[in-house]
DNA sequence: CGATCTACCTGATGGC
DNA sequence: TGCCATCAGGTAGATC
């Protein structure tokens, strides 16, 4: 489900929302959603603490408790956090619950239960914990320039699609907006890194700052199936502005006289102009 | 090293 | 109406 735009959504309502607040307890229900750990040692290290940050890497989370320690969440493809109060109705798929002194709940809700929450030191996500550790940079979080962003592309020699989704290289960018940058840029999903002149490289990194920026500033993309929403179950809005994503067979914006194509690219669904981008 | 495929799950959708 | 196949925002791991 969420990539950067709809996870830094997430992120900076958990800041008004939970930062500051103290956990008075938690719920596991899930089985599967604390598997690095015994789910008993998250609570433990969870309960009783204060919630002091709200940061985001890429498409991971992470609640900053004041012992130290780090709760880091991945919500993978149907994860979602959700506002609560103890009264509210239990929605199904609901895998863990935290309950602040201040009253109300911040619920883990997720259908297809590949999301996770695991706690973890600084340290270790620094240096133990592999998708943590390995990822890439975070083209919000850490801006850089367009020649910086060259000097990645020219060490790597692949599919420039697989280029923008790999989260080592860049982190936060998945299939749809990867889909919406190679558009905005003109440039096909399957060229080759080392094929790209200066100018598309520069075009590329362009578009990408725009659009993640744009999706942020709409709240995200939620699709037909609803399946993301924010902290208060609001959709984002960010769907309606996709030039090529889940457009299959309907006129293209830019030129208006040919359809979006799709095609599979490492088994997932691409979606492009084939006069538009080269 | 990169490309490709599978698995992990539930639920929605569309064809027959 | 029901049954079955296919597909979905992500990622890790196996294999070539």
């Amino acid at each position: 489900m969420p990539e950067l735009p709809e996870v830094e959504t997430i992120r900076r309502e958990l800041e008004r929302e939970v930062v500051g607040k103290k956990i008075k307890s938690v719920e596991v229900t899930g089985a599967r959603t604390v598997r690095r750990q015994k789910p008993k040692e998250l609570i433990a290290r969870l309960e009783g603490m204060k919630i002091t940050g709200a940061q985001r890497k890429g498409k991971y989370l992470l609640l900053v408790l004041d012992s130290g320690d780090v709760l880091v969440i991945h919500l993978r493809m149907s994860g979602q956090l959700r506002r609560a109060v103890p009264k509210d109705p239990k929605e199904p798929h609901t895998h863990l619950v935290i309950s602040f002194t201040q009253g109300g709940q911040l619920r883990f809700v997720d259908p297809r239960t590949f999301g996770e929450m695991f706690i973890a030191t600084p340290d270790e996500i620094t240096s133990d914990i592999p998708e943590l550790s390995d990822l890439g940079v975070d083209p919000v979080e850490t801006p850089m320039s367009w020649v910086d962003f060259g000097r990645l592309l020219r060490r790597k020699r692949m599919k420039l699609k697989a280029f923008l989704t790999d989260q080592s290289i860049i982190a936060g960018i998945g299939n749809i907006y990867a889909d919406e940058i190679l558009f905005d840029a003109g440039v096909r999903y399957d060229r080759d890194t080392d094929t790209l002149t200066t100018q598309e490289i520069r075009r590329v990194y362009r578009s990408l700052v725009e659009i993640l920026h744009d999706a942020i500033k709409y709240g995200g993309s939620t699709l037909s199936d609803g399946q993301y929403v924010d902290l208060n179950g609001k959709p984002g809005e960010y769907q309606s502005h996709h030039q090529v994503y889940d457009r299959e067979k309907q006129p293209c914006r830019r030129c208006r006289r040919h359809d979006i194509v799709k095609a599979k690219f490492a088994n997932r669904s691409t979606y492009f102009c084939q006069v538009c981008q080269v």
